[in-house]
DNA sequence: AGCCGATCTGAGCGGAACTTGAGGATCACG
DNA sequence: CGTGATCCTCAAGTTCCGCTCAGATCGGCT
């Protein structure tokens, strides 16, 4: 049973090779995330039944990772993280993780989650490849239309120009911009940016969104999925071109 | 979305329904292991998508509800329970459950970790598959004849084309997509597009089939059997047998 | 306390999405 | 070939949903 260890501290990741070859599995050991997405490019080999996916250091970067996995395959995905905080948990889950384990953890449990996640499995045809280089994979402060947000110091600007957010704003603006493309569900947005388990009332989120609109000054950016939720419009707008025999240059 | 709940204690059952509804399941709550396994007797409903099973009281009672539910469905169950020690936790999970949750848990991630067990679906599990019509969810873009629906991003393209569809069309091509040659019974799709049991009265599903299709402009694509429902034609073969995921898409 | 920005709520508007109904087309079956 | 049931299309309603504005509430800061 082969499986995707995405881990970049080698002493980690040697001990866990050790202890899951000892368990059966034939286990690939990824660097990077850039590693772990080349890994499941289709190969004719077997597949990969699970990937364990270590968040460790590159902060934000592993969910990125995750997202890009589930955006081509539907190999099952471990989180492994010291990140416990509810907030990354259910993040992490609604980027397509199948489960989210936490340091430190116990070695029998997360053997018995990888067998879990691993019975289930995905259905062998693993469809599309992942999109691999269709987008550089971005790293450190995100960066796309010209916007560019610095989490760790909470700014944002467009073109050069900074532009003063609240908390709010920039929080859903940050998880939008996780993303771009994918449609975050309002109950999603709710448990990601306000306390989990609150669902807004009344006007709030769209309220939010819509100051978040204006100070941002970029029309057509923030775009609504009616009765669903919302979503940032990437600047590569056709991110659907696998095989790119006459891409229609129909850009709407 | 149908879930079975199978907890003692009224009052926290009752305050699971109330948000689990909120969240858009439809939710049947069991008071013990026998009027679980009753529930899951297939009776030609819709399947249940989740087991949520509160080991609570009954001590080691769950435990052996989980493997009877395991040896006669592969519907994926989420343990909750106080018993937090390493020892139950594996055995529950080894046990076949999907997952395993400890009280207090936030209910914020505990709705996260039941859409990962969903979104993973009953999968080809190697017991006694029940009903053959068991919905496979399949992850990752779908594809088949040209068609690729992308469900995180809620876009589907023929040929490269972009075609944008509104939230029902959009619902119901990923349904009928799941399986394509499988027949979905109106009122199986009723209970998946449409939340809560209601059935169309007018001509709701022609019509939103009938925007579809133009909107696809495939023809044949889509075909109604008649008193019973819909289907995706595939583009090879086997309309018949059991559930043969979108093969390799072969050249026209 | 008093101020001020941030957040939340409610009402109204407009447009997209959904539903319904009727008539025509098509199919299964005798 | 006739008949009834079922499905499709078209063209209205009708509902739903997101947007905006304005006011209320909350919370931090001086």
């Amino acid at each position: 049973m082969r499986l995707l260890l995405v881990e970049d501290d080698e002493r980690v990741a040697a001990a866990l090779v050790a202890v899951l070859g000892r368990h059966g599995f034939q286990v690939r050991h990824a660097r990077s995330g850039h590693e772990a997405l080349d890994a499941l490019v289709p190969d004719g080999n077997d597949p990969y039944r699970v990937v364990l996916l270590d968040l460790g250091l590159p902060d934000r970067d592993g969910f990125e990772v995750c997202s890009r996995i589930r955006a081509g395959s539907g190999v099952p995905v471990i989180m492994v993280t010291a990140r416990a905080d509810i907030r990354s948990r259910i993040h992490g889950l609604n980027l397509g993780a199948d489960d989210y384990v936490t340091k430190p953890y116990d070695m029998g449990e997360l053997l018995a989650r990888i067998h879990a996640v691993a019975r289930r499995g995905a259905a062998p045809a693993a469809v599309a490849a992942p999109a691999p280089d269709a987008v550089p994979q971005q790293r450190g402060p995100l960066e796309s239309r010209g916007i560019r947000i610095d989490r760790e110091r909470r700014r944002v600007s467009v073109d050069g120009r900074d532009v003063p957010l609240t908390r709010k704003e920039f929080d859903l603006l940050a998880l939008l911009a996780q993303s771009p493309g994918v449609v975050y569900r309002r109950e999603q947005i709710f448990s990601e940016v306000w306390r989990s388990g609150w669902e807004g009332n009344g006007r709030t989120l769209e309220v939010h969104i819509g100051s978040l609109r204006n100070k941002l000054a970029l029309p057509g950016l923030v775009e609504a999925v009616r009765g669903v939720g919302y979503r940032l419009i990437p600047e590569s707008p056709a991110p659907a071109a696998d095989q790119a025999p006459s891409s229609a240059p129909a850009e709407h």
